[in-house]
RNA sequence: GCGAGAGUGGCGGAAUUGGCAGACGCGCCAGACUUAGGAUCUGGUCCCGCAAGGGGUGGGGGUUCGAGUCCCCCCUUUCGCACCA
């Protein structure tokens, strides 16, 4: 009988549509376990790097539904974004068709790859009971000053036609469209507070310890905490004072000038009544205008001195203000000190303007001149120079000139955050209106909670012009102030769809919950996430803003859940010819493909096998066949022999007269379960478990004619459980043909006997000076000394050693013997 | 520049604590079965050598009875951050 793989996944997938036991429901008596992975982007159809993400979930929850376990594994779309309104544009067919459908295949295929997920959870967050809630947390957090409107300097992507997030910048250009340069814009915009928990989500990491340090050390990164000081320098002349920001305070006496961003508030009034001021600040304009936005490159360092001197609050001294290309507004106190000596910046600065350089830090290793420094010295050290402060190592100085500053009133320590408020404001259409109403009365009031949803307008012309679509739709823009009842216009942009994905899996416990956006008693009972699994390039966007939702939720008292996820795995990418696989370089392999071809199984299995889950696969096509062969290889060996098992018991185990053909095959069973479950304990390196899996049945291959029915029975039985989490469909029908009516999930996961699965005799491996000599095969569990003679007995090791002075002997046990010799004079090599 | 990771046959990869390097698969070679084989089964396949033997995990050094694994230096490469004061 061949294997006819395609009626075997058409005949169980039939079978699996609808099934009602994959439905969570809490359970106080079960252990409970929740396995998410990262919903997709309904784009069109499923890709390879899908195939994987799932197929990894898929076989972690199969193997917790086998050890017992009450498990949630749901599955839903983050179906907002921005290609469904490019495909509106493109193809005329409106946006909520266009992911309909697209859900609607994608689903196809995740019923067709057979994975486990609870399909009455499912949930799309562009419908309206999903982004109500979207809403209620925004207003929420408007109540807190967790939401706020401002007009700022923001990201703009040409391409998008619409407003970035930073996280969304990647290299100076869009996330989404990699040769396209962010511009700068001017607008209003609603914020997220994310600041507000910055200490937290650094702190919180601690619990995080199941994450890939890869990802921490991003997070870390990003939210990039400093601890420094804020220091202000007089401005001569004026009654103003100029605030620097510096971790490097120790150098201050060192600083020979104040330089400002460009964008600093303060410079118009520095250069008032100034002779030639308009021009120099003609020459900033100029200068912010030839920055790099965002400083992708880094530029040649560029300044203007504005022609006034700052006073150094700790020495009186007097020094230049400048204005230079490479001081950011955006972080610290958009100001700096220049100190030349100890900054490499400062350093590069001072040598194109001639600035001039003073040591106040020396070097251990040999006294610092500042006239033939090639580079700053930014080590810590011994102050010099520094008044009363000379002979402190830069830590004490540090402690003790911020707590003078603090006592003087001209500074004091100040925490700084790399990390910005997120904005969340999007000029785009395909996304949940922002629940909010501008009213020439009253100002921007909330949408009252009784009146959400803000539904989002189905007939809207979508042009891609550059402000939001919604502002063209007068049924929509055109409201009654809830306050005064008097004409009022709604915001119409929409949120950044990140904010969607960033509690999903807060609603997938109870997603038709009517009465909030989580049911607290099944968020209770289900969460942490037990294991989150999806793609590295989440690190900091989904990631972070996931944490900060969920310390949000918390504190609105709708949870208890700290962080949202106990472990997280970041699976690698599939590569093609070593490059991500994408439209543009037509380098796709498409998942129907394989499927259609080899089936689910295989592929699924594929995936698993080619590469470990966290390192990047690299796709190759004839790979995948020997997936096929070997899936292939067990259906042929169980037709071969089902017919015959009938009524034949399982092997007893431990059973005295089995013939040593059995006691190999069964052996090895026993080491492949051990290996299997010990490595879904979390080292998930399913290709060795596949590979293992490959020699069970080589090894029954080998042995098939001389082991006996029931040790054939315990061994197909045994081996399908251990299969069906990477190969399911092929499992179940075997199952069912061992004479087995209940679904695999419902089965005990098999346990190994550490009896069966031990070796009777072991080779032990004998060194000469640690180079392999000689096996010899002995019983288990001699003695050192035992061994040693065994060793020393074996033909090979007598003729090496004969003459020689043992000097000493090593011995592992059941392992190894190492016998150290003086070094055998080698021949004299003979040359030519 | 800073931070994290990786480097093992023709290829993907294995080697859980320092103890047989190359499991398993692809590819390739040979044989069997066959009208046929891109099916199936069996055997072989790190390099040099007829063999005995020798060499071998990016390069160099070190620790150790013993190093792919630990330490130091260097090279290559992937990823992240990048004028963050």
């Amino acid at each position: 009988m061949s294997f006819d793989h395609k009626a075997i996944e058409e005949k169980w997938q039939k079978a699996w549509l609808d099934r009602t036991d994959l439905v969570a429901v809490p359970r106080a008596d079960q252990p409970k376990y929740y396995v998410l992975e990262m919903y997709p982007y309904p784009s069109g159809r499923l890709h390879m790097g899908h195939v994987r993400n799932y197929s990894i979930g898929d076989a972690l929850a199969r193997h917790k539904y086998m050890r017992g376990f009450n498990v949630l594994h749901p599955m839903g779309w983050d179906a907002y974004g921005l290609p469904a309104e490019n495909a509106a544009i493109k193809h005329g067919i409106h946006p909520r068709q266009w992911t309909v459908d697209n859900m609607a295949y994608m689903k196809r295929q995740f019923l067709r790859l057979g994975f486990t997920y609870d399909w009455t959870k499912e949930l799309a967050t562009c419908d309206p009971e999903y982004y109500r809630w979207n809403q209620w947390l925004f207003l929420k957090m408007l109540e807190r000053g967790l939401a706020y409107r401002k007009r700022s300097r923001v990201n703009w992507c040409p391409s998008c036609q619409t407003v970035l997030a930073n996280e969304q910048v990647v290299d100076g250009c869009c996330w989404r469209h990699e040769g396209t340069p962010v511009e700068q814009k001017e607008l209003e915009q609603w914020f997220f507070r994310t600041t507000a928990y910055a200490d937290e989500l650094l702190e919180g990491m601690d619990q995080l310890g199941n994450w890939p340090e890869r990802v921490l050390a991003m997070q870390r990164n990003w939210i990039g905490k400093s601890i420094g000081a804020q220091i202000q320098f007089r401005v001569v002349g004026l009654e103003d004072s100029i605030t620097i920001f510096t971790t490097r305070l120790d150098t201050i006496y060192g600083a020979t000038a104040v330089v400002l961003s460009p964008e600093h508030p303060l410079i118009e009034k520095l250069l008032q009544g100034m002779a030639g001021g308009a021009n120099i600040l003609a020459r900033i304009r100029q200068l912010q205008g030839r920055r790099p936005v965002p400083a992708a490159v880094q530029a040649e360092k560029e300044g203007i001195f504005l022609g006034r001197f700052a006073t150094n609050p700790y020495n009186g001294e007097q020094v230049p203000i400048w204005v230079a290309n490479f001081v950011l507004m955006e972080y610290g106190a958009g100001a700096v000190m220049s100190v030349p000596a100890h900054d490499q910046r400062d350093f590069e600065f001072s040598q194109k303007y001639r600035l001039p350089i003073k040591v106040v830090i020396q070097n251990p290793q040999h006294d610092l001149n500042a006239r033939r420094m090639e580079t700053a010295y930014t080590e810590y050290g011994v102050l010099v120079n520094s008044g009363t402060y000379s002979g402190l190592s830069s830590e004490d100085a540090l402690r003790k000139m911020a707590a003078d500053a603090t006592q003087k009133g001209f500074g004091k320590t100040e925490i700084t955050y790399r990390l910005k408020d997120w904005g969340i404001s999007r000029q785009r259409y395909w996304g949940t209106p922002i629940p909010v109403i501008y009213c020439a009365k009253c100002g921007t009031v909330p949408v009252p909670y009784e009146q959400l949803p803000v539904l989002l307008p189905e007939n809207v012309q979508i042009t891609g012009l550059g402000h939001s679509p919604l502002r063209e739709a007068a049924q929509f823009l055109h409201t009654t102030c809830p306050r005064c009842n008097g004409p009022a216009e709604r915001e119409t942009d929409t949120m950044d769809t990140f904010v969607d994905s960033s509690w999903y899996f807060f609603r997938y416990p109870n997603p038709r919950y009517a009465e909030s956006p989580v049911d607290s008693a099944a968020v209770k009972y289900w969460f942490p996430i037990d294991q989150y699994i999806g793609g590295i390039e989440h690190a900091i966007l989904h990631l972070i803003y996931s944490r900060f939702f969920t310390k949000v939720i918390r504190d609105l008292g709708l949870t208890e859940t700290d962080e949202p996820a106990a472990r997280l795995f970041t699976q690698g990418m599939v590569l093609k010819d070593g490059a991500a696989m994408s439209k543009s370089k037509g380098n796709l392999v498409d998942p129907d493909d394989m499927i259609e071809k080899y089936g689910a199984d295989t592929t699924r299995m594929y995936v698993l096998f080619a590469a470990p889950p966290e390192k990047d696969l690299e796709w190759n096509d004839e790979g995948i066949g020997g997936i096929y062969k070997f899936l292939a290889r067990v259906y042929r060996f169980a037709s071969r022999h089902i017919s015959e098992l009938k009524g034949v018991p399982p092997a007893p185990i431990g059973s005295a007269e089995i013939s040593a053909e059995d006691r190999k095959v069964l052996r090895k069973l026993h080491q492949t379960i051990r290996r299997i479950t010990f490595d879904f304990e979390g080292r998930w390196h399913f290709n060795t478990d596949i590979a293992a899996l490959m020699e069970l049945v080589n090894q029954l291959y080998a042995s098939e004619e001389q082991i006996s029915k029931p040790v054939v029975r315990e061994t197909l039985e045994t081996m399908v459980k251990l299969l069906s989490p990477f190969a399911p469909y092929l499992s179940q029908e075997l199952w069912t043909q061992l004479g087995h009516s209940e679904d695999l999930l419902r089965v005990a996961w098999p346990s190994y006997d550490p009896v069966l699965a031990k070796e009777e005799e072991l080779e032990v491996v004998v060194q000469i000076n640690g180079r392999l000599r000689s096996k010899i095969r002995v019983r288990e569990d001699l003695t050192q000394d035992e061994l040693k003679e065994v060793a020393l007995a074996d033909p090979r090791i007598a003729h090496i050693v004969s003459e020689q002075e043992i000097l000493k002997t090593i011995i592992v046990p059941n392992k190894l013997v190492n016998i150290v010799i003086s070094e055998q004079r080698k021949p004299a090599p003979t040359r030519i």
